[in-house]
DNA sequence: TATTGTTATACTCTATAACTATA
DNA sequence: TATAGTTATAGAGTATAACAATA
């Protein structure tokens, strides 16, 4: 297990990363609504996700998902096709469009982001993405584990 | 210079850690307003921080810093004292009260995240945090440079 | 004249709750 | 009865612009 002092530092580094990444969206050659970025570089790696697998996978709620694809869905950006397995879900993917969008904002931003990074390594820069994606994984894991746990138990006392 | 595929997996990962800081936020055991807690956990790091640097910080306009800070005054847990070298800004710093809150606050969160990080070892986590840290130092390298250039060199072309 | 910070205003994003429809 | 998604509403959070005070 990671020592607690360990833990404080990476936190504080992970919270500089919010404001990075805000700044890199700020600056996005990008019409639409901010909030919409995620959703269309989440569908295009995935290919489809069900509303509520976007929101999942965003940490919002349903309603706001909800509001966004149907802005998205305006756009003609991506398309809800009905679930044939279960009439009440909705599978979404990108339009044509949207992928012609989303394309050339990742172009753009792969570009930039090289050039952000222009004395790393290849294997530097895979260093980091993997401990990522551990981190997303275990993250994830964790709070598996704290569902399936009585209430009190990841609760805190007091105040 | 990094490929722009690694760049792109990158990309994706640090899009992936804007939800996990959030849901970290989320569960925090803290009555105040949640934008607040970046703030008071920065002037926690730094001692003290002006106005301005705490909006360069977090990537947010002054003027919203300047609501969170009177509300954060409010509840009695910063303090601003005027600058003496400068009577036009002033020294923003924790209140006894806000070190309180916010070490406990710390406390909770590390807590929570060694627990989260249980298969980890220290030099995982400090690599980890390294590697961040000097993304944040490539980042703002990067925009200092493209402040110094014309506008067109950062600008894209067409859509 | 430029910079630091504040205030007024409007806009974006989000959560909550009540609802419909399907499982 | 539970789940997937929608809609109405209110509340955070934010940016823009106009402003005051100091450099």
């Amino acid at each position: 297990m990671a020592s607690e002092v360990g833990c404080e530092e990476l936190l504080a580094r992970l919270g500089e990363v919010v404001p990075i990444v805000k700044a890199i969206k700020r600056d996005l050659p990008f019409t639409g609504p901010r909030a919409g970025i995620g959703l269309l570089f989440a569908l295009r790696r995935c290919g489809q996700l069900r509303m509520g697998q976007l929101a999942e996978w965003s940490e919002v709620d349903q309603s706001v998902i909800s509001r966004h694809v149907a802005e998205l869905e305006e756009r003609g950006w991506v398309e809800r096709v009905p679930n044939p397995h279960d009439g009440r879900s909705w599978h979404v993917r990108l339009a044509p469009e949207g992928e012609r969008v989303t394309d050339e904002t990742i172009a753009y931003v792969r570009r930039m982001f090289a050039s952000t990074l222009d004395d790393w390594t290849d294997e530097e820069v895979a260093e980091l993405s993997g401990l990522l994606g551990r981190l997303r994984t275990s993250f994830h894991a964790h709070r598996a584990r704290a569902e399936h746990l009585p209430r009190t138990a990841q609760t805190v006392k007091g105040h």
